[in-house]
DNA sequence: TCCGCTATCTTGTTTTGCAAGGTAGGTGTC
DNA sequence: GACACCTACCTTGCAAAACAAGATAGCGGA
């Protein structure tokens, strides 16, 4: 399990690259987050974060309906959402390119599994 | 410059790793970071993360006079500290692998510039 | 004496993930 | 009709962590 914190940040840009190519719902943004591997991602994070989103700017929302259950909040990425989007990946990189400078200077470790095995856990 | 909230658990994780090969001191760990690529982290940011992690068990501190200014307090890495260097690993990875692949699946530009350098920027 | 560098720490603010819980539509079962 | 369950949205309040700002202190030089 990725940790709270960790996410913190990243998964504002990770929504963002959701709706890069098609609109979405957050319910199923939700779901989709879990399939790439981030874990579960309630609710109660994912609607306070697209709210915020849509106040600012990034996304637009247009209600549609559901073949099952009530009405569904489809959002899409606006030009500034766009803007965000290429930034979240400068950044990203930006750390991602920190952090592995980091680790593989203190010991190397950046993307094998050595030693790792031993320790167990999860 | 990496967004703060970007930072929010990795910091930890990088200040672990750090102090993985050698004992050093805040100013130090401080200017460290800064040379790795995560821009200038202050004082206030990495004293009250070394203080957390001695509470916790993570590091042990020691005294030791400096050749120039007041003494320095080192810190190294305990058993405890270790076992979360290694587990940091495993969840950066996690995290990491997670968005690559959200980023990949949404459009690629997982580590090109392709259309990035029209928007410009930074 | 005062400034600047080294070196430590504290207080309060802000951001954001998340737990918990509430509202509501639709379908099925008893 | 009453209830349960899934879909789908939202809100309130808490906790963690980065950081701005500022305090303290040793040492050297102008």
């Amino acid at each position: 399990m990725i940790p709270s914190q960790m996410l913190k940040g990243t998964l504002e840009g990770c929504v963002l690259a959701i709706l890069r190519q098609e609109e979405r719902y957050g319910y199923e943004i939700s779901q989709t987050l879990e399939r790439y591997g981030f874990g579960r991602i309630p609710e109660g994070t994912v609607y306070p974060l697209l709210l915020r989103l849509e106040k600012r700017g990034s996304i637009i929302a247009s209600f549609r309906a559901s073949p099952e259950g009530p009405q569904r909040k489809y959002y899409a990425l606006t030009e500034l959402g766009q803007k965000e989007l290429a930034e979240f990946f400068r950044n990203y990189r930006e750390l991602t390119g920190a952090v592995d400078q980091l680790i593989e200077m203190t010991g190397g470790h950046s993307h094998a599994q050595e030693d790792e095995a031993a320790v167990g856990g999860e």
